[in-house]
DNA sequence: AACTATACCGGTATTTGTATCGCGCTGATC
DNA sequence: GATCAGCGCGATACAAATACCGGTATAGTT
């Protein structure tokens, strides 16, 4: 009847994404890169480590902007099983 | 210092989401996308009418692999001024 | 050694996302 | 005209997203 916590392999999902997008970022630092995305150091340190697993969809957006990857390509290496 | 409400901006950018996704979805019911996408109706009818103007991102991605469109598709319409 | 820059983590605070329930409305069918 | 299904909204409940602060560690510079 109410949120329910997010499962294991949501977690993992997030961890992906955030593997992916640190990769992407390459030399460039965090908060640079957070500063140009518009959101702060901690947040994209988190999002990086997996430690928001799910972050809204304007927030990966402008880093996908900023970092330059295309939105579409982050979403198809992350979407595992989705059964049923 | 803590989290900042949203500004009117990103309220409207989230109703520009959702007029969007509404128009994407069509004559498909709200009850099967929403089902398809792996979320309940009520959510994605919040979103469709803009009272979730920051959804997750995996969210979306659920939705726009239902719904066939493509994610970078719906971000490009939706970068509004994003100035500085 | 002191200083600086970058990174990580834990805690705290507030807003938002998501789910369920209940009520009202409309349209179709009986 | 009663019933039923589907859509919409408001309220409620809890988990999560995001931001800031303080502390810690590591590497590079002077």
């Amino acid at each position: 009847m109410v949120r329910p916590s997010l499962t294991p392999e949501e977690r993992r999902r997030g961890e992906q994404l955030g593997l992916l997008l640190r990769d992407v970022r390459g030399d460039r630092s965090i908060v640079e890169v957070a500063a140009a995305a518009g959101m702060s150091a901690e947040t994209l340190r988190k999002i990086e480590t997996g430690r928001i697993p799910t972050p809204a969809f304007f927030t990966i957006a402008a880093l996908a902007d900023v970092l330059g990857v295309s939105l579409d390509h982050l979403a198809l290496r992350l979407t595992p099983a989705t059964p049923a």
